[in-house]
RNA sequence: GGGCCGGUGGUCUAGCGGCUAUGACGCUGCCCUUACGAGGCAGAGGUCGUGGGUUCGAGUCCCACCCGGCCCA
């Protein structure tokens, strides 16, 4: 008998991979049915948002990891929920508008506006959306969800209300990150650092009762209008008999304490530092602790405000160019020097930011810190390391969350203030209010009766919505049996960079509203850099764009490709060459299974030796691919996988027993014990290929092994015994050994050759003989 | 200054106390061996950041230091 492979193919053709998209929408694989008999399992999404093409390539592979964690939660027997979210809220989405329709928020009208962010999020999205299907992701598309769907910004404001109701929200005026161009307060979780080259300015103070100068050095002396003290440090013998005496400062000429305060750094500067409202978070903890008078130097619209005297109107840039220009021409300026400066920075518009004293509500969550902690302890972390991102910040926080933004594209707080007594009011939680717009569903105010109300301008932080994602999804105050069987939810998917935001924000939030923390699993995976090594942005150019990559090489070659780059939570490079070389995987595969669908698949066989060997190798695989399954990490169950069919069983079994396989010298049993070793073997491999590897398994397993899709199935058990693993390696170096002999002997590998099977193998004899084509000596 | 992570052939990477240190890409040579030339075989290439220590034995554990990254003061 010819033996033909039922698989023609020379290699795997990922432009299968649409059709089989279409397959899998049909047979709707990955409905959720809440009451399923089986355990439910739970992902919490991260909602992207949809900034544009090209979209991070590196998110995009975290995407497929998600996913990789439903597909194995799955054949692990777990009834799952794998929801689809779009994150809409927010500033980049009006900077975005503001940028190509050249217009400035404030100028226009805020329901127009918020229209164009609104259309602009439809275009982003649904390419976006377009993607992570092409990519295989096993969601819930036909229900995808909008954080700024009227149902949603509901929940919010309902979360709002039940807050406030409980006491946990309080309005105060306190000095606050404030970014002037993007014209809001933002939360210390907002604020990242860089490094960039600033000016140390040494400027002549003098002191008021000895007339002696006294030189203080400063990046910002646009701030000395507000200048309310000049600290030393107390054991600084330079300055230790001007203790307590005053100071004139420059300009202003205003008189102020000269203070000892371990603060001061003396090797910084002079030694002698000026302490303004507000350079930065130092500032404000002196003028706190020392009681001084706050000046504000620097208005909402990041102009210096009429304190600043004849600076006032200029941009704060500005006006230090100026001031230091006047203080030179006056002698008050005894050296500028060079300095590269830690300067913060808004994380959205990358503006400096300024510390301003405004009024804004407060969501309390210092009180809370110690259980927070406790529950960042319960929670189960993979990779374990990270844990320590999430109790390192919930250590580091020194204020309540401020809340409030003055923005339009976001959630509206759900507040209307009487005009008569100013009493704020809230409307019983249930639908989406924009107070802005629309006029109160009361009409008369408890206080004092007014009867007429002005509707709150301000906007939530777009983390209050995110960060109830896991409520909004298990269907929280609305379906009571859906929510009690799905939450807590099973397991958050996130990348460690926003760890101190989203992260944080939920287990904040979901304890102030249900008592528990919100996961039993968070999965923290690392960030996507470019060959280099270096952070892909769009201003480097080292962006790499993912939809080219699927189109050429498949969602099945990125999928690989990622899963074996890099273990769980640890950063990875992105090149397209280590990519393209993941295909050279699947085309290995299929034509495994090229050579394995020739023969037929017989129910049972009797064993020879070779054939015990590698089923336990198998065994081995999928037991220890298996345990990092559990774990959701794909990096080991990837390298085992490839390690094994490549180098074990497509080199050494394949070729042990291909002539037995072809029948040729065997008797008939031995030839179908081949026959089901390789069916088992393939079978298995392509069970625990399936949630990395979701097309082409999905692909041979109708075309070998059954009718139903193969995200239908089980992983498989561990059934064979493992202790013949013991001949793996001197079999391998048995064969290379002929192998390199051969080679010497200037031989091809078919030509006969005389040489002694060592002893330990001789139970493979029969095989070894048939592959080298050993001859009798 | 503190925390976390990393430092292994040209490049990237495995390695979690035990024989001559994985694998990939690249490089050199050879091969139609009827599943695969997007393949196979053979080969060159490494003082495992530095210095101490623990141990019969250390990339592997401990200490100190150096370098890089991220986060926080």
């Amino acid at each position: 008998m010819e033996p033909v492979p039922k698989i023609q193919e020379k290699a795997w053709d990922p432009s299968i991979e649409k059709k089989t998209l279409e397959v899998w929408e049909s047979e709707n694989l990955y409905t959720f049915n809440v009451r399923s008999k089986k355990k439910k399992f739970v992902i919490d999404t991260p909602p992207p948002y949809p900034s544009g093409r090209p979209w991070h390539i590196g998110a995009a592979a975290q995407y497929s990891q998600i996913d990789m964690i439903a597909r194995t939660a799955r054949m692990l027997g777990y009834e799952v929920l794998f929801p689809i979210g779009i994150d809409r809220n927010g500033i980049p989405v009006e900077l975005y508008v503001e940028r190509t329709y050249k217009l400035s928020m404030r100028s226009v009208e805020r329901e127009k506006f918020l229209e164009l962010c609104s259309k602009a999020l439809d275009d982003l999205e649904a390419e976006m959306l377009s993607i992570m299907r092409r990519m295989g992701l096993s969601a819930d598309f036909k229900n995808y969800y909008r954080t700024d769907s009227p149902e949603y910004r509901a929940l919010t404001q309902k979360t709002f209300i039940k807050l406030w109701n409980d006491g946990l929200i309080y309005e105060a005026t306190r000095p606050n990150n404030y970014c002037w161009e993007c014209g809001t307060t933002i939360a210390d979780a907002e604020v990242e650092y860089e490094e960039l080259p600033a000016k140390l300015v040494y400027m002549r103070f003098k002191v008021k009762e000895t007339g002696q100068d006294l030189v203080v050095a400063s990046t910002r002396p646009e701030l000395l209008c507000s200048c309310k003290a000049v600290i030393v440090n107390p054991n600084d013998e330079r300055y230790l008999s001007i203790h307590g005496l005053h100071t004139i400062v420059p300009v202003y000429s205003t008189e102020v304490p000269i203070i000892p305060h371990p603060a001061a750094r003396p090797e910084f500067g002079t030694g002698a530092m000026m302490v303004c409202s507000y350079g930065d978070y130092t500032d404000v903890q002196l003028f706190r602790e020392l009681g001084l008078e706050e000046v504000v130097a620097i208005g909402e619209d990041g102009r210096m405000t009429e304190r600043a005297g004849k600076y006032a109107g200029l941009r704060v840039e500005e006006a230090r160019r100026r001031i230091i220009e006047d203080m030179q021409n006056e002698g008050l300026i005894t050296k500028v020097e060079d300095i590269m400066h830690r300067t913060p920075i808004c994380e959205r518009s990358k503006t400096p930011i300024e510390i301003i004293p405004m009024r804004e509500f407060y969501l309390k969550q210092l009180y809370a810190v110690n259980e927070l902690k406790r529950l960042a302890e319960k929670m189960r972390f993979h990779p374990e390391m990270h844990r320590q991102l999430l109790l390192d910040w919930i250590s580091s926080l020194r204020i309540d969350y401020p809340i409030s933004r003055r923005r339009y594209y976001a959630t509206e707080i759900p507040i209307w203030y009487c005009k008569n007594c100013g009493a704020p009011t809230l409307p019983p939680p249930g639908r989406y209010y924009r107070p802005w717009l629309e006029k109160p569903p009361f009409d008369r105010c408890e206080k004092c009766g007014g009867t007429e109300f002005i509707g709150e301008e301000r906007t939530f932080d777009t983390w209050m919505d995110s960060s109830i994602s896991p409520l909004f999804i298990v269907k929280y105050d609305k379906d009571p049996k859906f929510y009690r069987a799905t939450y807590p939810v099973s397991i958050r998917p996130q990348g460690k960079d926003i760890v101190r935001t989203w992260l944080y924000y939920t287990l904040l939030r979901c304890y102030q509203l249900t008592g528990k923390a919100p996961f039993k699993h968070v999965w923290i995976s690392g960030l996507g850099l470019d060959e280099k090594g270096e952070k892909m942005s769009k201003s480097k150019g080292n962006v790499i764009d993912p939809v080219p990559i699927l189109e050429k090489y498949g969602a099945d070659a990125f999928r690989f490709w990622n899963a074996q780059e890099a273990s769980l939570g640890y950063d990875f490079r992105i090149s397209e060459a280590k990519i393209a070389s993941a295909t050279k995987f699947l085309t290995k595969l299929w034509n495994v299974a090229r050579f394995v669908s020739s023969f037929p698949i017989p129910r049972r066989a009797r064993l020879m030796p070779a054939d015990r060997w590698i089923l336990a190798e198998l065994s081995f695989l999928v037991r220890e691919s298996l345990k990092h399954y559990k774990e959701f990490n794909f990096f080991y169950p990837a390298r085992f996988i490839r390690d094994f069919l490549w180098n074990v069983f497509a080199d050494h079994y394949i070729e042990m027993v291909k002539t037995r396989a072809y029948g040729v010298g065997f008797a008939e049993g031995e030839q179908r014990a081949a026959w089901f070793t390789l069916h088992t073997v393939l079978r298995n491999v392509l069970l625990l290929l399936a949630p990395i590897t979701p097309f082409i398994t999905d692909a041979l397993w109708r075309r070998l092994y059954g009718r139903r899709s193969i995200h239908l199935e089980r992983f498989p058990k561990t059934l064979w015994p493992t202790a013949y693993r013991k001949f793996t390696e001197p079999i391998i170096e048995f064969n290379s050994s002929v192998w390199a002999k051969k080679k010497s002997l200037g031989l091809s590998l078919k030509d006969p050759i005389e040489c002694e099977i060592p002893r330990e193998l001789k139970i493979f004899e029969e095989d070894l003989r048939a592959m080298h084509n050993i001859k009798n000596k």
